[in-house]
RNA sequence: GGCGCGAUAGCUCAGCUGGUUAGAGCGUGCGAUUCAUAAUCGCAAGGUCGGGAGUUCAAGUCUCCCUCGCGCUACCA
């Protein structure tokens, strides 16, 4: 093992609050993981921040009327809160509109403009002529090519999430003036990716970057997915990347540089440097040197991420470093797949989530529930789900029935009996083994067995298996169950009071391992424990490690005559009503119809479906749009195009060609013979190698579900105006 | 469309380089037990390992094709 971490988490984007898919990708693992490590007395550093530029930020200011500084203060802040309330124990947590992070991300990009990383180069984007600036895809705003959302960005449909490119948008339009952007060259400093191929290819399939290189990390480690995506990339063949912007929020492109008025580094540069100014920042507020975190081989740099950041950790990130000269790899980046929430995909635009800062409020002293549920499903290898019944039943079931009353039968026998005093024993005493009904105890051996248990746990925590590891921490408890279950204290006491008191203090040091054990995944139940166990509070400084050197000699980690605490509950049922409330406030935020509600009429559309209105035209503005009707004559689909539909339209007076994305909505035999409503002065656009002739308009509901529309008479004539 | 990852008991998931009757937790059924938040402990039932073909003495595990889910990507009005 190496002798530093350095551990990442994923720098959440600072427009919106935290959900569960959040907790469960990135920040609950890599907490995990730090904890276990710190309580193992290594030197660890746990860093993470918000991601706080770019044009989203920007164009949610403007839409609220105030400044992106408000915005990321707003939901700095609250991220922050959240991490700490859910028990997520960064070292720091910065952000990356601090000067330090400005100053050094500045500094990597003279360095590799310095090394000759970037080439400039001109391409055409849109500008606003009235605004007098380039446009960042998120000012453009035009009618979604795919679900024909008026309102798509230039980057994103939100409606139907489809990525997109400016030049993708229907009528695009500046969000700045409202006017129609125009294309205009502009310059770029591109990261040559493509010169960079070669070892990352070799880095990533065998963990050197050269050939008979120094062996950096074993590929076997690394997660199926995550090599497999980067091997997708590496055998496409990596492009050169533009690494600057044409933005207002973000971090200057170093003003000596020329032609850098108006530049911004882009996310590329700007977020992952982010950790490395967070660790800056750190270790002057402690005292320490940040270098050896980042620079020295002798430490282990891991990056916790969801999937859809493999690319850039595990391809751009170590280029940029690579490219730099000075900076380590990271030896794993396990991302996490992930999270469905009762059957769908999280949505933070649809409000398909559940909250981590609403769960806390509505939830509190549960933290640790949450937590619990959130390693149980954790999508360590495919995505996983989440369900509130779930929920419910993982913390009836095993944090209360097992866990917590496994705690408070032993304390509360231990008053009983002993007056809270732990009784010493004779170690030749025998009894029945906790782990095996058949087999007869020995104190020594059977510490020593839990010496394995809590090691076997923490070689699962250093694989990246917190699923596992976490049924290993609950096996020791069940152990513990089955301690008294075997031993009947409750019926033996009277009549062979010694052999009592081998199995209580036993079963106490169970409760006291488990104290120590449940720190990284339960850190609230932890802390409760070691004051229920009169035990001191855990320093996060090796006090595994201390357990583990006392057990594997098999030695009690608590010793005779300690008094402990008083039982109270650990863990507390959570009733049907309680749940129930949770499922109506998800489906009342989202009406939307679970599959087999689907096929019920839904004729009463709540308010919220609605979309707003647009802004009032006049009636020139109608009048530009020659609308006619037209019948199907053929459809087929477009080769290569998952969504496109190559349709001939009869409009009357001629035949027209016209691509149509419905292909994801319609086979090309249902639409054969529909009468339509076409756009038809349209101007006509190129996609796919076939020029399209027009635009076929279709009727949508809240779902995304696309109708016909078209006169209502059949045999109306084609090529008719529509008024 | 291209590429990648996944599809295993009612539910959530493990199954490394192919090799004994395919595993775990939860749920279910039966039994034991009562110290404990009607908790616990034991036993049992449950799977033609998404579908099809192939390689092999032997395939959940390798190859090919197909279906479905997810991600990345693409000149998609």
């Amino acid at each position: 093992m190496k002798k530093r971490h350095l551990v990442t988490a994923a720098l959440p984007y600072a427009n919106g609050p935290l959900h569960i898919g959040h907790l469960a990708g990135a920040y609950l693992p890599a907490d995990i993981y730090v904890r276990y490590l710190r309580l193992m007395g290594r030197d660890v550093v746990f860093v993470c921040g918000s991601d706080e530029h770019g044009a989203a930020i920007t164009v949610k200011a403007r839409k609220e009327g105030t400044t992106p500084r408000a915005i990321v203060d707003k939901y700095h802040a609250m991220l922050k809160d959240t991490f700490e309330k859910i028990g997520i124990a960064f070292d720091i947590y910065h952000r990356t509109s601090e000067p330090l992070h400005h100053e050094t991300s500045q500094d990597f990009f003279r360095t590799l403009l310095k090394n000759n990383q970037f080439e400039e180069k001109e391409s055409d984007q849109y500008f606003d002529e009235v605004a007098g600036q380039f446009l960042a895809d998120r000012y453009i705003v035009g009618t979604c090519p795919v679900c024909a959302h008026p309102e798509a960005y230039g980057d994103q449909c939100e409606k139907c999430g489809s990525t997109l490119s400016p030049t993708d948008l229907i009528n695009p339009k500046s969000m700045l003036s409202g006017s129609v952007p125009v294309m205009r060259p502009t310059k770029h400093w591109y990261l040559r990716l493509d010169q960079h191929e070669q070892w990352l290819r070799e880095w990533i399939n065998t963990g050197r970057t050269a050939e008979g290189g120094k062996q950096l990390h074993n590929p076997a480690d690394w997660k199926n997915h995550v090599l497999g995506q980067c091997n997708s990339w590496l055998e496409q063949g990596l492009q050169p990347r533009a690494m600057t912007r044409d933005l207002d929020w973000g971090v200057d492109v170093p003003h000596e540089i020329p032609g850098s008025e108006g530049k911004k580094l882009y996310v590329w540069l700007d977020a992952p440097i982010g950790y490395i100014s967070a660790t800056k920042q750190w270790a002057l507020d402690n005292d320490k040197d940040w270098k050896p975190y980042w620079q020295n081989d002798d430490t282990a740099l891991i990056h916790f991420i969801g999937k859809d950041n493999i690319v850039f950790h595990c391809l751009i990130f170590p280029a940029i470093l690579k490219a730099h000269g000075e900076f380590i790899l990271p030896v794993n980046v396990p991302a996490n797949q992930f999270l469905n929430l009762e059957g769908r995909k999280l949505s933070t635009s649809k409000n398909w989530a559940v909250w981590v800062h609403e769960y806390c409020e509505e939830f509190k002293g549960q933290e640790d529930v949450l937590r619990y549920n959130m390693i149980k499903k954790m999508p360590e290898q495919s995505d996983s789900e989440f369900t509130w019944k779930g929920f419910q039943e993982t913390n009836n079931n095993e944090l209360v029935n097992n866990l917590a009353n496994f705690v408070n039968r032993v304390l509360v026998l231990m008053h009983k009996y002993y007056d809270g005093l732990v009784p010493s024993v004779n170690p030749d005493q025998s009894f029945k083994s906790g782990w095996d009904a058949e087999k007869t105890g020995q104190y020594n051996e059977e510490l020593h067995l839990l010496h394995q248990k809590l090691e076997a746990m923490g070689a699962e925590i250093e694989r990246f298996d917190f699923r596992e590891a976490l049924r290993i921490f609950m096996e020791i408890s069940s152990a513990g169950n089955a301690l008294l279950q075997f031993n009947e204290p409750w019926k033996t006491e009277k009549e062979n009071p010694e052999m009592v008191k081998v199995v209580m203090n036993l079963a106490l040091q169970h409760v006291a391992a488990l104290s120590v054990a449940a720190r990284p995944f339960l850190p609230f139940a932890a802390a409760k424990l070691r004051d229920m166990l009169n035990l001191a509070p855990l320093r996060d400084e090796g006090d595994l490690l201390d357990v583990l050197n006392e057990l594997v000699e098999g030695n009690p980690i608590v010793l005779p005559n300690h008094a402990i605490g008083q039982a109270a509950h650990l863990f507390s049922r959570i009733p049907d009503e309680v749940i129930q409330k949770q499922i109506d406030k998800l489906t009342a935020t989202d009406p939307a119809p679970t599959t087999t509600e689907q096929e019920q009429p839904n004729t009463t559309p709540s308010p919220s479906k609605y979309e707003p209105l647009k802004e009032t035209i006049q009636f020139d503005d109608f009048a530009k749009m020659d609308l006619r009707t037209g019948t199907i004559l053929t459809a087929e689909k477009v080769e290569k195009s998952k969504k496109l539909l190559k349709l001939s339209v009869d409009m009357g007076f001629e035949t027209r060609t016209i691509l149509s994305g419905i292909a994801e909505h319609f086979t090309p035999e249902e639409v054969v013979g529909k009468q339509v409503v076409v756009l038809a002065n349209l101007a006509p656009r190129v996609m796919m190698g076939t020029e399209s002739q027009g635009m076929i308009l279709f009727a949508e509901d809240s779902e995304g579900k696309l109708g016909f529309v078209g006169p209502s008479a059949n045999g109306w004539p084609n090529g008719m105006g529509v008024k």
